[in-house]
DNA sequence: ACTATTATTATGTGCATGCTTAATAGTATT
DNA sequence: AATACTATTAAGCATGCACATAATAATAGT
């Protein structure tokens, strides 16, 4: 009896689907499974790993591994760089700078990056276009103490979204989905209706702690985001 | 030189952070990274998976390791049962019935489930409340035919949701985020103003091809989604 | 009865080795 | 000369063993 170890998982995976195994019931241990499917105990560990990255079962040094107790529906999304992903969809790609200053943020947007009091940064409007039509309006605040560069960067001819994304990599990133109504203003430059319901995506970069950028992308009406999970 | 596979996980990550690896390039090959990490080719493999599990490079046969051309942000998000994350959130849960009935599905509902005409289903209306507020409103069709013991459930006291996450698992789960326009039903039981932002999770599942459920999960107003993506 | 130590047990990690896949070079055939 | 097949080979991938580590349970000492 031989089994790759993504068989194991596969089997496992079905056990618990088909309620053989309940939520919090305590599998048998590595040894015992490898001696079930005939192989080493390593094969099944790997198995179990990948389990354990799905929200399957749950490990515990000398605790066992169990079935997890509260099934979740974990979903994985990818981001890409906005341009890329209206070039991917077939469209034609737009853009234009709304505006560009040096301001002191709101606080909102100090917490948000964890700073104690607001402080001075480069603040950004942009319009991303899909076929000539507004696609993403980018309200982005930069923290240039950090990447000083980006002050010299022309951004009415490349988006901060793209030129940060290819050169101030980041490791950490919170990111916030919501709903809420367009204001008169964003309404406009998404030739939306004020009121009109519109997906916002907030995203918040830090460089090893040190804050890089937080941006509100609005998408026009009718933008969703789709995946699938397994 | 002793380095575990997460060291070595890490300290390239960083060197794609750094720049010292720019998008595109190709790694050395495994047999080199262990020579220059002082460890087996296994432990760098180790290290390599995880980087493609977080999407930061790419590894084909033959072909090597490459660093992933266009970076993006890839986010994890878990969706738990509804009562667990309003209990979690340390808010007491309250739930109750709109209406259930069987109806013959909207063309929309049944090509969610990609079936070529809408058949007949059985359609839930309920409330998620916390702290006796209105939390999600849930707009559920399920697939009798996949699940009949689901008719002989009393949704009044247990819901759709919680009953069915424990009793009727799933093999694949498309997930789709958006924002609309709350209509006056909805404004109504979400205690809202018609028109008003909200986020709408709809989740639509499958058991090996068969059909299970279709959610609209509709939040109140000031919902948000929030993950920290490494 | 409480605390410190030791034993046990189940998972985690590292290493050695052999397998699988895909790109390419080589060869034969049209 | 162009195509189609075959062999080579350079990567990553999978498996199994031995040992490390963590969490619990058992035990001994105060």
């Amino acid at each position: 009896m031989s089994n790759s170890w993504s068989e194991i998982r596969d089997e496992i995976k079905r056990r618990v689907l088909e309620r053989e195994l309940l939520p919090g019931a305590k599998l048998p241990n590595d040894q015992e499974l490898a001696e079930e499917f005939g192989c080493a105990r390593t094969t099944v560990q790997r198995a179990m790993q990948d389990l354990v990255h799905s929200g399957t079962v749950n490990r515990r040094r000398k605790g066992g591994t169990t079935v997890t107790l509260h099934p979740i529906t974990r979903t994985t999304f990818d981001i890409p760089i906005t341009r890329l992903e209206i070039q991917t969809a077939g469209k034609e790609y737009g853009y234009f700078l709304v505006s560009r200053e040096i301001r002191v943020s709101p606080t909102h947007v100090a917490s948000s990056f964890g700073l104690a009091k607001p402080m001075e940064m480069l603040h950004v409007v942009a319009l991303h276009l899909a076929d000539k039509k507004p696609y993403i309006y980018e309200d982005r605040w930069i923290v240039h103490s950090t990447t000083p560069e980006i002050l010299d960067i022309d951004l009415s001819r490349e988006s901060a979204n793209e030129w940060l994304i290819r050169n101030r990599p980041y490791s950490d990133c919170e990111v916030r989905f919501l709903a809420k109504n367009a204001t008169h203003h964003e309404a406009e430059l998404l030739s939306a209706d004020p009121g009109d319901a519109v997906f916002v995506m907030e995203r918040t970069t830090w460089i090893n702690k040190a804050p890089i950028t937080m941006v509100r992308a609005i998408a026009a009406p009718g933008y969703q985001l789709v995946t699938k999970a397994s």
